[in-house]
DNA sequence: TTTGTATTGGAATGATTATTCCAAATAAAA
DNA sequence: TTTTATTTGGAATAATCATTCCAATACAAA
């Protein structure tokens, strides 16, 4: 009886996060989404609920994306400076690389709706605990490891290289030239020395 | 016989920096400077041209004001690691007591305005590279007087510092515990150990 | 006080905003 | 093929957006 859907919702979800991530909440018109994502408006309203739902939805989706990304390196890279040399460094090619110049969603988000949006910076603020115990763990196993001095406290140097991150999130925006960033990642990344 | 003008051009474009500054470009309205500038809608196009050329002017200022404030700590603070460590704790301080969080004009402006507006994106560009050598210069003025090893080079720790400092000034929105921040801050400093 | 000019308040404009609504189209099941 | 639930296109709505305009106001100089 009932018609199936003419879209696949994930597929229009990452659509409406490439949107949201390169103009940002206000700057994105929901005609400017009905136009990219091409399905209808009253489909939007729909399967997604409405502008802040569907930010919401396509943030969240982002954070998922990216943590997995992060967790996935750090799996793989037995060696742990050399783990967060690739995170940092991969960052760096995938905003040099993008001509949009989106940055980082996470980043963007904090800048452009804190004060405001409650609700999204309870996210944010769970987000940073989270990335901070993930670079804070896998400091510690450097340090379990012997390859990280044991005097070392790993939540610290996993707070201030989460800083450092976004700074290079912030800057690359500003300055596309990778090399002159990966000099910063070397500098910042002799505190685990 | 022209009538005076009936407020403080200056001050009022005061109180516009503080509402940008807050909002961002695209959530703050006419109606809202109106409003908060306290002056009319005629005279805000008379005075400052229109949106987008108050918010530059505005924006200008801002730029003004904190370039100062990074010289005349400098300036005034021989130890240059302790100069520093002044900036980073007062650029803290000013983001941890702001109940509004309206953290750091310039990097909300890099993420909101970047893509998209590209005479920002020129100002900014500037901006990036006069803060570098800021920095630098100061380091390297620590090298000069033996307060740090001259194995070192001036420019990347500048740059690595500054980049540091965008994170804070990223974070900052989202924690607002300014002893977690200090001691990013300390160890980030240690590069010039 | 009168004169002349700039400022002012507020209405008007036209574009765009997010959201709702409904008749028509559509496709799976009967 | 008919039935039926759902999607779809697009119009309608009401609020808000940036900007312009003008008559009324207010002030410095004469």
């Amino acid at each position: 009886m009932p018609r199936t859907k003419q879209f696949d919702k994930q597929e229009v979800l990452e659509k409406a996060m490439e949107l949201f991530w390169e103009k940002g909440f206000h700057a994105t018109s929901i005609q400017d989404l009905v136009t990219s994502l091409g399905i209808n408006r009253a489909s939007l309203y729909d399967t997604f609920g409405g502008k802040e739902a569907l930010f919401e939805s396509a943030f969240q989706l982002y954070r998922q994306i990216s943590t997995k990304h992060i967790q996935q390196i750090f799996e793989s890279e037995p060696n742990v400076k050399q783990g967060f040399k690739v995170l940092f460094e991969k960052a760096i090619e995938e905003s040099t690389n993008d001509i949009c110049k989106k940055g980082c969603f996470v980043v963007n988000t904090t800048t452009e709706l804190i004060p405001g949006d409650d609700k999204i910076q309870k996210i944010l603020l769970e987000n940073k605990n989270n990335a901070e115990t993930l670079f804070a763990d896998y400091v510690q196993k450097g340090i379990g490891t012997g390859q990280i001095d044991s005097t070392k406290e790993a939540r610290e140097i996993g707070s201030m290289l989460f800083t450092l991150f976004n700074g290079i999130r912030v800057l690359a925006k500003v300055d596309t030239n990778p090399n002159k960033l990966k000099k910063v990642v070397n500098l910042g990344l002799s505190v685990l020395d």
